[in-house]
RNA sequence: GCGGUUGUGGUGAAGUUGGUUAACACACUGGAUUGUGGCUCCAGCACUCGUGGGUUCGAGUCCCAUCAAUCGCCCCA
């Protein structure tokens, strides 16, 4: 019989626990600094909440983890956005809160993927969504978030790539212009784009799959299409990216995975080449519809997500420096059947709020000195048998050959004085 | 969902055209030193090679299946 994790899921062991504390110590940090609320939500929703109508994306349509309890069909949450958005909505925070309401969340996200690197089935996202605030300086106030958190992670080989869908009008109007574009191409196109013709024709232009056809690359632009409206607020957007000398790269091609983007869309990947095929940290854009798909008044809203794995491990390459835990102030050896005075003197020294830890079971001088080294103690003390009859205990600091023999209750002062010296 | 590579102890790994007792190193445990660590020396530590079948007198070595990891495609954070 073996045991194991499922695919695509796995075990953060305590060795590892460092860099998660760290990354979610900067992530609260950062979030405080701009005064995001923390929001949680279910891990799973009814199914509607995520399988959205007219979605043409591959995380709603074969991704999903779904399952049937009887009085009903879930899912376990493939992305953050959409539950926010139903919260909001439920608990008409609209009304009880100033706008935009500034949200962040930081947990498990569900898809049925093939795992590969930076790419899990059970993976952790932290994101921010404001909503109830169009303002393309929001826009931009959102990625240098991003940005400044990927930053505090010593990660510095990133490139912005930023993109506008424009308002509906715009959008409708680039459609159907696409459309008539591709239509004496279509045999042309792989099956995947068939179905993108029908659902979303812009996500034809970064299909990977036919990069090399002239179709696509004579295909109309979207600039081209742009309302006056959408192009000045992507201008003020760029201009104030400018002024907060963020630099970018407009990426006409850029059109995102989900369908409920409008506007403002942007991408951060790494340029390290080692990133491999999962390069982008974090991305997102602005939506105008999804408000009120739940149920909740005509409202715009901005938001990104970062995958945590990948940015971690992006961290790890370029050698970020992540805290490590700190190392014993004392560690208590026992001889002979003192276990009790081993642990009465441990609590003191914890009481004290000194990091202690004691020797409780049996084991030979020798293995506890081994012991204290490897969790570098900065104290030793030895008690034995003598020494608990007595009411006194040797205490030597580790990087000295010195060993004192004092009273117990001196101990907290002698450790004080020495390590004043 | 598709394709490539890989899978030997706690870890890193050797393992020749299939041939008897699965190298070596690190780590770990015990001892030399029965109450004083970091050095040294000695000893111990894989009934078994991801799992399940098959071929064979004989399989870690060959074949099939399966699981997992990894890389790429798709997709995405």
């Amino acid at each position: 019989m073996n045991y194991q994790t499922p695919r695509g899921t796995y075990d953060i062991l305590p060795e590892d626990m460092d860099k998660w504390h760290d990354v979610e110590r900067v992530i609260r940090e950062e979030t405080q600094l701009y005064r995001y609320n923390e929001i949680r939500t279910p891990y799973f929703e009814s199914t509607n909440v995520f399988a959205r109508e007219n979605d043409s994306s591959d995380m709603v349509n074969k991704e999903m983890y779904t399952f049937n309890m009887g009085d009903g069909s879930y899912t376990l949450r493939p992305e953050g956005t959409a539950g926010v958005i139903r919260a909001f909505d439920q608990h008409k925070l609209y009304g009880s809160m100033e706008m935009p309401g500034r949200f962040y969340y930081m947990g498990a996200m569900f898809r049925h993927e093939r795992p590969q690197k930076g790419r899990q089935r059970q993976f952790t996202q932290f994101g921010v969504e404001n909503i109830g605030a169009k303002s393309p300086e929001l826009d931009a106030e959102t990625i240098a978030l991003g940005c400044d958190i990927v930053k505090k992670m010593g990660i510095s080989s990133v490139k912005v790539c930023i993109n506008t869908l424009g308002d509906d009008a715009s959008r409708e109007a680039y459609r159907e212009a696409l459309k008539k574009h591709f239509a004496p191409h279509l045999d042309e196109l792989c099956g995947d784009c068939h179905r993108r013709y029908e659902q979303n024709p812009l996500r034809i232009l970064d299909c990977k799959v036919d990069h090399d056809l002239d179709c696509l690359k004579n295909a109309p632009k979207l600039s081209d299409y742009l309302n006056e409206e959408s192009r000045t607020y992507f201008d003020r957007v760029l201009k104030a990216l400018d002024a907060l000398g963020i630099p970018y790269e407009i990426d006409e091609r850029l059109v995102r995975g989900l369908d409920y983007y409008t506007h403002t869309v942007f991408e951060v990947v790494s340029t390290r080449p080692e990133s491999g095929a999962q390069a982008t940290i974090f991305a997102g854009g602005r939506y105008d519809h999804f408000v009120e798909y739940y149920g909740g008044p005509e409202m715009s809203g901005i938001g990104f997500a970062i995958g945590l794995e990948r940015l971690i491990s992006l961290a790890e390459e370029e050698g970020h420096n992540f805290g490590e835990t700190a190392p014993l102030d004392a560690y208590v050896i026992g001889l002979g059947d003192v276990s009790d005075s081993v642990l009465q003197v441990t609590q003191q020294l914890r009481h004290e709020g000194l990091c202690a830890e004691g020797n409780l079971v049996p084991r030979s001088l020798k293995s506890q000195f081994k012991s204290a080294d490897r969790k570098k103690a900065d104290f030793i003390i030895i008690m034995g048998e003598d020494e608990v009859k007595n009411g006194t205990l040797n205490i030597k600091k580790s990087s000295e050959k010195e060993q004192k023999t004092i009273k117990q209750d001196e101990l907290i002062e002698t450790i004080h004085a020495w390590e004043g010296k």
